[in-house]
DNA sequence: ACCTGAACACCGTTCAAGT
DNA sequence: ACCTGAACACCGTTCAAGT
């Protein structure tokens, strides 16, 4: 008779995640995972090839999450320059609801922990494609990347404290889109 | 007669950043600094209190690097736009000279491994100045921030390898440069 | 076929003993 | 006064032995 399975991969990346959310990357050991899911620290290896491969699978299941979550954020608004507001929040909304597993697609981890590039670069694209509308096709590329790398360089710093004195945070995160639709659309004419 | 003492805190920092910047924090055991400067790792805890301060102790010493660099790039030029760019140059440059370091900035580490908050804010002090120029000191602050967010956020993609396909990363960064700077002249006025 | 105790190599940290 | 070997608790990973 075939044996039944104590744990499933999914259950042992669903408590990587969570392990990963709640104390950071330190507090993912095999065996806090292994007692999250009922089981000892070997039998883990069925399922994941070691830690660095655990860890690639959660940072790949962020960027899955994280395209979701952005292209949800654009879908409806006909306005290209609603959309991109709309995607911005998507973005950080998402950021500040899970800041440590979005962290890993940005740590310099050993290239076995590192997701894969082209789940990654999908992330961006809703946002070239709302971009090609404002600036053309020969400009979208740029344009998505400037506004791309504001956002996450804002969220970064935001969680990183560097925002913690002064000012409403919010209301810049709003500046800083305008800033950006009027910059990206100014220069390029 | 007192002991000469072997190492010095310089040189244990010293060789922490070579090491974090050569093989990652991963790298960076006690055992390694301690080879690197020639002692056995017990001695080492004669100068830091443990790994986690060690840590913080590069951290700090990026935080003072980069304002330094920063704020040479800003010196001379009387021409606020022209020291703008010279300072994301400047930073942009800095973060590829230490990219693993420059990296601890932003790593969602324990708390007795991040770097004095006011430390790190002073890094941007000399951005905010010079935006003063470009749109008054009520703005200075969210132009600054909006700037500095976005050149943090390109230098970070770039090397997490976001920018792997196509286009001319260096024109990339200028062509922001110049939308950020249109984009807050424009926005606040 | 899956699970696990035992084992191994490694790491951070402490401390009594050396000089 | 500084240094260190030995020790401890912990971690990732392997594997032979269990069921």
């Amino acid at each position: 008779m075939p044996a039944p399975g104590r744990t499933t991969s999914q259950a042992i990346l669903d408590a990587a995640s969570r392990i990963i959310e709640s104390g950071g990357l330190e507090a993912l050991t095999m065996g806090a995972v292994a007692r999250a899911v009922g089981v000892r620290a070997p039998s883990l290896y069925k399922h994941v090839a070691d830690r660095s491969g655990l860890i690639r699978a959660v940072a790949e299941q962020v960027a899955s999450e994280l395209a979701a979550a952005i292209a949800t954020g654009s879908a409806s608004d006909p306005d290209p320059r609603a959309a991109v507001r709309a995607m911005a929040q998507a973005h950080r909304a998402y950021v500040h609801a899970h800041p440590n597993c979005y962290g890993l697609l940005f740590a310099h981890l050993l290239p076995e922990s590192m997701p894969d590039a082209a789940l990654v670069a999908r992330v961006g694209l809703p946002i070239v494609d709302r971009m090609e509308e404002l600036v053309g096709p020969g400009r979208a590329l740029e344009a998505a990347r400037t506004l791309v790398a504001w956002s996450h360089g804002f969220v970064s710093m935001e969680l990183a404290g560097a925002f913690r004195l002064g000012g409403d945070v919010d209301a810049a995160f709003r500046f800083g889109v305008e800033a950006l639709l009027e910059g990206v659309t100014r220069v390029t004419e």
